[in-house]
DNA sequence: CTATTTTTGAACTATTTGGTACGATATTTG
DNA sequence: CAAATATCGTACCAAATAGTTCAAAAATAG
């Protein structure tokens, strides 16, 4: 769908790579990196050999490419859940929501590949890009919660930073909890209760609700 | 110490086997489970190779040992944390500084076996272990809550168990983020607020403070 | 239809890895 | 000191793995 009337000389491909690349993020999702063998990852990806190393590069270059597609992808999602107009509480709901969702998808291994696979991997630029991302999703939970201290859903004495930081590690650790098995459902009762806790008046606090 | 005056016959061995146990340990944690090779448990356990095969094994069965002794080890450390007599907010707040103090250990790589490497493992047992850990480690806060009720630290309505569920999760988050580098003085910091997160009063409660 | 270009599939090589065999070594027993 | 026993270190083998080579296949350009 690129650039599907581009014709080019040669062979056509016999895969779309944006769809390769997706298939690679299913395999180290259920292998790991370490446990993914290029064997593996030619199996699930449906491209040959030769055309792995030339299109895709070595094992690392494949998996930092899945992690940043897999990234932007769940980043866009985590976005639209946090920015779209609705309540807060929906907002973070949604939030966790979604991380439960992908995590507990049908036909592939449960589980993250940013929380639970790239954490392990032994390489200093996907160890920077981890952290980029991890600040970058609670920077947007933090501003989902100005927001909302804007627009008077929040004292403004609300620690933002601080509940940020919560939501996002309640996330983790309902994303391992996928990893580990929990079913769907029982997650997704948790996703709730943990937007609720991190919303939890403070002692003194004034605001009321709607 | 375990039984250093039952001589043997035969030549004695070079190591002891809780402390060889302990290194590949440390091995599992910085290089994952499918990372570590045999090699890397031989030069780490400072076992020969034939050794490791004879006393303790291949490497799923070295790996399960060592899981076994580590949660142990640490259900110890979180058993005393919460279960010793002090306040309920240091007690959680204990387990979590527990928690993130093994997580940040000087000398060994940042992470926790049972948390970060030992999810990824593709076998039924170390699963079905990981649950039974988990299970009885939520178990085991939430009756730190019932005492605390008992004692009239928190109101008899207290949700117990999604508040256990909850802190087990933030410890989660806590842990993954040594995983990913964080500074311990941070991780402990935020244990402390999420032990307070998890302590604050539900809307209508009437507990008051010391 | 021929030449050119690109991908594909099979086979191949070198390296790593898991697991084992065997002689040397260190200790207890008599 | 000699026999028995258990561990240690080196070396070895088979299987798996990473990465490459090369001819055949499939498309376009002239």
């Amino acid at each position: 769908m690129t650039q599907s009337t581009a014709r080019t000389r040669g062979r056509p491909r016999s895969f779309d790579e944006g769809q390769a690349l997706e298939k690679a993020t299913l395999v180290f999702r259920s292998k790991g990196y370490d446990g993914a063998t290029i064997d593996d990852l030619v199996a699930g990806m449906g491209v040959g050999r030769p055309s792995l190393y030339a299109i895709f590069g070595d094992k690392r270059t494949i998996f930092l490419r899945a992690l940043r597609a897999y990234a932007e992808a769940k980043g866009a999602l985590a976005t639209t859940a946090l920015l779209e107009p609705r309540s807060l509480r929906d907002s973070l709901a949604g939030f966790l929501r979604h991380a439960v969702v992908t995590a507990t998808e049908e036909g592939s291994a449960p589980g993250c590949l940013i929380i639970c696979v790239a954490p392990l991997v032994d390489d200093a630029e996907v160890r920077q890009f981890l952290q980029d991302v991890s600040a970058s999703t609670a920077a947007l939970v933090e501003r989902r919660f100005r927001d909302g201290i804007s627009a008077g859903e929040l004292p403004s004495d609300f620690p933002v930073a601080t509940r940020a930081s919560q939501l996002v590690d309640l996330g983790r650790g309902l994303t391992m909890r996928a990893q580990m098995g929990a079913p769907r459902e029982t997650l997704l009762k948790d996703a709730e209760e943990a937007a609720d806790l991190v919303l939890l008046p403070q002692r003194g606090d004034a605001t009321s609700e709607g």
